[in-house]
DNA sequence: AGATATAATGAGAATGATAATCATTCGCTC
DNA sequence: GAGCGAATGATTATCATTCTCATTATATCT
């Protein structure tokens, strides 16, 4: 069996996907975290041949259609995620360490705001910075 | 006259900033728009001798101190701006166009969020992606 | 002030992620 | 199955960012 595929598929009617950018997609859905470029080619190397320029290009494409998104990691490689993971994080700017949000907290917003602009939303990105607990007690020394 | 500085201040008591600090942080008061480490460096290099290194650390240890924020440009740099200047975007998947909003609508979502966190929040980013009327139109040709 | 310790700076080299090349292969239509 | 544009991959080129280390500024103490 060839089986699961999260079936392309979100706001955005987009344009068949080849079957390697069908994977790269794939790899993102199966895994729970978001991965950089590097980390997807060594993952999808276990099971198929495909090349890192090809991931880079299905990344780009992806993006394009609105299927996936990035945000910059602690060490500036870019980590990308499905966008129907609606996954927000608290980031310490000392130690990088991020911490999820149980929720999102504008879903709701996002629905208020969209009617009132000339622009079709697919997707947001939220994300709050400061320091975590135990960073923010090493601090005042 | 030497004139004016933005005052590096902010709700963290950070520590004295060296005179290039200083000036990385002016550097990025006076410009609208957010900047890339090598623009702000072409910039201040104008004005002052200053290394590029010194450049990239002034900008980390900004950062630590919840001074500024940055973001990823189109181009996979890195734009830095004020953390005082709350500004989010609507920014065009297709022509990578990016169309400020009015007013931050989660200023008052993060001082509810903050007490129910162990997190000391110094800021957010908030972005939302989609396609910009003109190339909505172009797209169901 | 002079001596000393510590942190900051800068020129340049090293790193590493991402983009560009270009020859080859794939997917489709006729 | 020939024809053709898009996709792929091995490789190289870019270029933003980090690292090294010698030099210099700043703070502290006598
Ligand atoms: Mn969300
Ligand atoms: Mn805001
Ligand atoms: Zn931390
Ligand atoms: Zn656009």
């Amino acid at each position: 069996m060839k089986s699961d595929s999260p079936s392309q598929e979100s706001a955005t009617h987009s344009p068949r996907l080849t079957r390697h950018q069908q994977a790269v997609f794939d790899g993102l859905h199966q895994q729970a975290a978001a991965l950089s470029a590097q980390e997807l080619y060594s993952l999808l190397r276990q099971r198929q041949a495909i090349g890192l320029a090809t991931v880079y290009r299905a990344l780009e494409t992806l993006k394009l259609h609105g299927l996936i998104k990035s945000r910059m990691g602690a060490n500036g490689e870019a980590l990308y995620s499905p966008v129907v993971s609606d996954q927000h994080y608290l980031t310490c700017l000392q130690c990088g360490q991020s911490f999820p949000l149980d929720h999102c907290p504008i879903q709701e917003l996002e629905n208020h705001l969209q009617p009132s602009v000339p622009f079709k939303i697919y997707y947001h990105t939220l994300e709050f910075f400061g320091l975590c607990t135990p960073c923010a007690d090493t601090k005042g020394t």
